[in-house]
DNA sequence: TAAATAACTATAGCATTGCTATATTGTCAA
DNA sequence: TTGACAATATAGCAATGCTATAGTTATTTA
């Protein structure tokens, strides 16, 4: 009987219901207005339905920041112009991050600032979320003899200048100069800071 | 009369208090159990009495994060040792900030992530704000020709590094090779890389 | 000094939130 | 048709930020 397999199909539907339902919301008004009872009334069922698909709500947040991580890592990919030189690939990256933050500020916020219970660098890190860092590291690793960690810091550095900014910390007009800043740093290729040949040198 | 003085005095003194809790309660069990009821409780009067200091809660968050980067600047000046190399001093900054943060988490999150009401690079700034920012462009300045520029660039990369590792995105245990790598960076003499006199050249 | 006024503070309440115990409905097998 | 089980809704809890209102002091005026 194909009755459980309808079941389980329609309760998948309604699930990406909520996420979908939950997103928009977020995107239209913030995640302070995405509350249970407002996404319930989105989806035509009560409250208590929704517990039966997420333990809380923050579980819901995590599984729009798990569909944010799905679309970032191929935007990112998607960015680097075709023929472009291994630090204009790296720039290419920096600015897709950052416009990626600024045109969908609710999906960034789930993914990096509200508690969402997701685990990263750990063993049960999402596909999504290795290949979002993945796709940072491609335009690292030419430059940098230690990739991991310095993709983490390039990582860390478009983090917080989408935050900084996003709060009015720094000024949003000179979001180019910054990030032509740390491109140039990155690659920085005359001086050896890092090199990926020679090794860290002149401290 | 002194009676006014008096009151005033007294008034002055149940805000500091009502900080003081803000910040004591908010260390101990996380911001998210910093209730108006609760701080009532603390300086003992009832709730209503907190909005006649506070706008609302949010500004009570402020008010703390006030606090916070009256704190702050002076550590990072201090942080520098005696006779330290212009990298030397950069990279005590960015340790000192690092450790500030981590070790006031709930005071490093009332100054940066939690709304708060605060303006920043405004020109309503409030003096401890700018001698923050001015405490990390001390150590930047000598290598940047954009100072300004450079240090917002700097402060963002704190900021993120501080961010991802908190929010466990970034493994912990590689902060010290994240610190030297930024601080290779922007210490970067040899290349020319936004060195001070050279200008960017290597793009 | 006694009454009037202003300043201060507390009580009690609203609407909203996340979450859940309980009741109710629908669906299937015997 | 009936009894058991699953699916869903109703109604409620405790907690939150905030406020209208009532009450109580302290200060000023007569």
């Amino acid at each position: 009987m194909g009755i459980s397999e309808r079941k389980e199909r329609e309760k998948a539907e309604r699930e990406q219901r909520i996420i979908g339902a939950a997103k928009m919301l977020a995107e239209k008004d913030g995640w302070a207005s995405v509350t249970v009872r407002r996404l319930a009334q989105e989806i035509e069922y009560s409250q208590p339905v929704l517990y039966a698909h997420f333990e809380n709500r923050d579980a819901i947040v995590g599984a729009v920041a798990l569909e944010g991580f799905g679309e970032l890592g191929p935007v990112l990919r998607a960015s680097v112009r075709r023929g472009a030189s291994p630090a204009q690939a790296m720039e290419d990256v920096a600015m897709a991050y950052l416009e990626f933050a600024f045109e969908r500020p609710a999906l960034y916020e789930a993914m990096f600032v509200l508690p969402s219970g997701l685990r990263f660098a750990k063993s049960d890190t999402p596909q999504s979320l290795r290949e979002t860092f993945g796709a940072m590291m491609a335009v690292i690793e030419p430059f940098c003899a230690n990739a991991e960690v310095a993709t983490e810091t390039f990582w860390a550095t478009l983090h917080g200048l989408e935050e900084l900014e996003r709060h009015g910390r720094i000024r949003a007009a000179f979001r180019k100069e910054r990030v032509a800043h740390i491109v140039d740093m990155f690659a920085c290729k005359t001086g050896g800071c890092f090199t990926k040949d020679k090794g860290s040198p002149n401290r």
